[in-house]
DNA sequence: TACACGCGTCTCTTGTAAGAGACAATCGTA
DNA sequence: TACGATTGTCTCTTACAAGAGACGCGTGTA
């Protein structure tokens, strides 16, 4: 008895992980929801989360009786429901940063036709908060709600200002450091930039997240020296320094106007 | 042993549930703060829904670290959290009918001046999904995720229609029928009121919320039949016969809109 | 027609999570 | 300074929820 941990490898050799509390079953079919963007059959959905098909079929239950999901179309797929909708607004009803936020990014991408976006750190992860899309004719890729591995942005390297180099590491895997185009950044690099970045207060990078595109970002304070979100503008590659530099200024007004109450 | 049911009145006579799933308790934390609309201390979230001090610390912290819910300030009150933002917004993502109703009720408003509003079934509750002030001096009472008794509205009285008087009956209950005034509808007036705004296409209260206001209310349809929604203005009573048809002309106009693809 | 598959429901067992309660630390206040 | 109240953490017990698996049903396809 009492060995301290249930793993079990059964007889096919795939790990049969030990019981699970039901709490954590539901967050991760949120979480998995909120990857897939789309409604999903029961049984998919016990697969995608690795659970029992008979707990799967409870929880989800549950949580279309609480109204968190709901029975789409057939009454088979399960999405996100109502209720999540309703939490959500209060959230951002006793959010003045995100409210605030929000609306500065409308505001922005309609003066510069430029995408625009608000970003935060979730749970040590950078987060597309509110994303409003430019009037370029090619439609530059953001979503909100999207995730990216922190040392791909501007915003990352702002959002991290201010924290030991140990906090920093902890939040960034090696994985991370790999952009898209297969270069490997230097931790090192990464962690200078930061640096640099919470000194200029504004960041500029090109090229990491697509060949094509550079970002432009700066910080939203809530206290002075925390840095609580950025608003960034993605734009052309090719945009001259005189409009970059301009922008930028742009961007650091609108920024000081949130961070003043943040 | 076994009586099949573990409640026990403690020496006290305060009835002591059983054991209680932790998922529920979760549930009921989240309907606690929505009611609340505002950061809470963890001791008296334990006793806001009823539960024991030291689960309660428990399933805090779990939410907190999933970031369904956020410390706020000095870490002891809690909230909702972003990942309850990005989820709901997941939901509006993945539905177009709320997407372009918020639309429509925002021009509604802007349009006429008055406040507006989109409604939903939520679990058999009447809720404001979303609502748009008007420029009147006194502002009418409403709020997103609000929710009143279906009797009490215009709006219900239209969610209701096709339903069976049995299911009617199942989702109001007898408190739902007294007024705010004190008055207490006849369960046999208000589905006669159901059926008849299901012929009109459209229906009107008149004082029934609070004395100074009524409610312009029409559906809007999912499917032929299947009422989904309703878009509604809130007005003083006084308006005129002229301008009442007036604005439900237009609402019916901008709900046909929604029904179309909805 | 037979077979394989996925779905939704149900039953039964047991590993474990919910809860009681004790504890030290902190706070306000008298 | 002493107090009652509250806060966050921890331990231990047992009631019960998670999970395995069987079942019946509808469906596609060979």
């Amino acid at each position: 008895m009492q060995d301290g941990n249930a793993f079990a490898v059964s007889a096919g050799g795939k790990i049969s992980g030990s019981r699970e509390k039901g709490l954590n079953r539901v967050l991760e079919i949120l979480e998995f929801l909120h990857t897939t963007q789309r409604a999903i059959g029961i049984g998919d959905l016990a697969k995608g989360v690795n659970a029992p098909r008979s707990t799967t079929y409870t929880l989800v239950r549950s949580l279309v009786d609480a109204g968190l999901l709901e029975l789409e179309g057939d009454g088979n797929r399960v999405y996100f429901g109502k209720k999540l909708y309703l939490y959500g607004m209060d959230y951002v009803r006793g959010n003045d940063l995100l409210r605030r936020g929000r609306q500065e990014v409308d505001n922005l991408s309609r003066e510069t036709g430029e995408t625009s976006e608000l970003c935060m750190l979730q749970s040590g992860r950078y987060t597309i908060v509110h994303a409003s899309p430019g009037t370029r004719p090619f439609r530059i890729s953001s979503a909100t709600g999207l995730q990216i591995p922190l040392p791909w942005t501007a915003s990352g390297r702002l959002l991290l200002a201010g924290l030991e180099r140990a906090e920093i590491e902890a939040m960034v895997s090696d994985d991370d450091l790999v952009l898209p185009d297969g270069r490997k950044l230097k931790l090192d690099d990464f962690i200078a930039d930061i640096a640099k970045a919470r000194v200029t207060g504004y960041c500029v990078t090109s090229g990491l997240v697509d060949a094509y595109t550079k970002c432009l970002a700066v910080p939203v304070f809530s206290a002075p020296g925390k840095v609580e979100a950025t608003m960034c503008l993605v734009v052309p590659i090719d945009t001259s320094e005189e409009r970059t530099a301009s922008l930028i200024g742009l961007l650091r007004d609108r920024a000081a106007r949130l961070s003043i109450a943040g």
